[in-house]
DNA sequence: CAACCGTGGTA
DNA sequence: TTACCAAGGTT
């Protein structure tokens, strides 16, 4: 059998978060801000931050105006944020462009910088109600279960999981817009990775999980992602350092960030290369675009 | 395809 | 406490 979509739209009318982005009032515009913001940070984290852009930045010709640091600033500790520089070159692609109009093609989109597979057609679905297939971690997991009987995901296969997804939407594009979204929302309060709530599931009787015992994922492990000691936390413990100060700093500032000199000037060089670190005439370090 | 890129909450 | 997890994308 397959999975009883019916059943999940019904659930999802009654069951889905009220959250800004997905209210009708909502712009493409703010659904991608919050795409962009949505990728491997969680919503609560998002939320507050969501609201301070769509105010200060209502249009992507406003946040392409803005300057890169400013926008660093904005973008806070929701982390990994290279999102917030490639977000904003993608609003000066848009304003300059494609007219300040978020474009609603997928093709379109997959050309802007920071818009991969999946959040090119998350715009399209949840930005203008287009059918196309969106596959997310939760989405992944909800199909490795209820169609595949897996206990979760293995390594994505993009081509494959958009086949197996798009075999699930509805022919029309506004049921399987809705489908996209109800998918992504029964994979994250209901067929979570940890402790699924099966009882709550509104498709539990066809799922092939259940049929099959809820067997173990037995895939390929999954790597663990260690962060301690790495790369990324030095990198983030020198923007923090730069995201607190109004005025360039002196590179013994940046040296007190972490020990392990090699190290810290390791991350400092590619912070400079990645454009998220500048260095003023006189040698001092600052966020990019707010000291000419 | 695998490694890398931040940060914080939770079990 | 460690380990896992969170609406991915780029190289």
């Amino acid at each position: 059998m397959s999975v009883d979509t019916d059943a999940v739209l019904d659930w999802f009318a009654d069951a889905a978060r009220d959250l800004p982005w997905r209210r009708p009032e909502c712009t493409p515009w703010g659904v991608l801000v919050s795409e962009i913001m949505l990728q491997q940070t969680p919503v609560a984290r998002v939320e507050p931050i969501w609201h301070e852009w769509l105010t200060r930045w209502p249009k992507p010709s406003a946040l392409a105006a803005a300057a890169q640091g400013k926008v660093l600033r904005a973008w806070g500790k929701l982390g990994y944020p290279r999102r917030a520089l490639r977000l904003h070159a993608a609003a000066e692609a848009i304003a300059t462009e494609h007219g300040d109009v978020v474009p609603s093609d997928v093709d379109t989109l997959l050309a802007l910088p920071g818009i991969g597979a999946y959040t090119a057609r998350a715009v399209a679905a949840f930005g203008y109600g287009k059918r196309c297939p969106v596959v997310d971690t939760n989405v992944r997991r909800v199909v490795a279960r209820a169609v595949h009987g897996a206990g979760d995901a293995g390594p994505a296969s993009n081509t494959r999981d958009m086949s197996d997804v798009d075999a699930l939407l509805p022919a029309a594009d506004e049921p399987a817009a809705r489908l996209s979204a109800a998918l992504m929302e029964l994979g994250a309060l209901v067929c979570t990775a940890r402790n699924p709530r099966c009882v709550d599931c509104p498709i539990v009787a066809d799922c092939a999980w259940q049929r099959a015992g809820r067997p173990e994922y037995s895939g390929p492990a999954k790597p663990v992602q260690r962060f301690a000691g790495t790369d990324r936390q030095v990198r983030g413990l020198l923007l923090d350092v730069l995201r607190g100060t109004a005025e360039p700093v002196p590179k013994a500032r940046l040296d007190t960030a972490w020990s392990d000199a090699g190290q810290r000037d390791k991350c400092l060089d590619s912070l400079l290369v990645d454009g998220l670190v500048e260095q003023t005439a006189d040698g001092r370090f600052a966020l990019p675009g707010e000291h000419a």
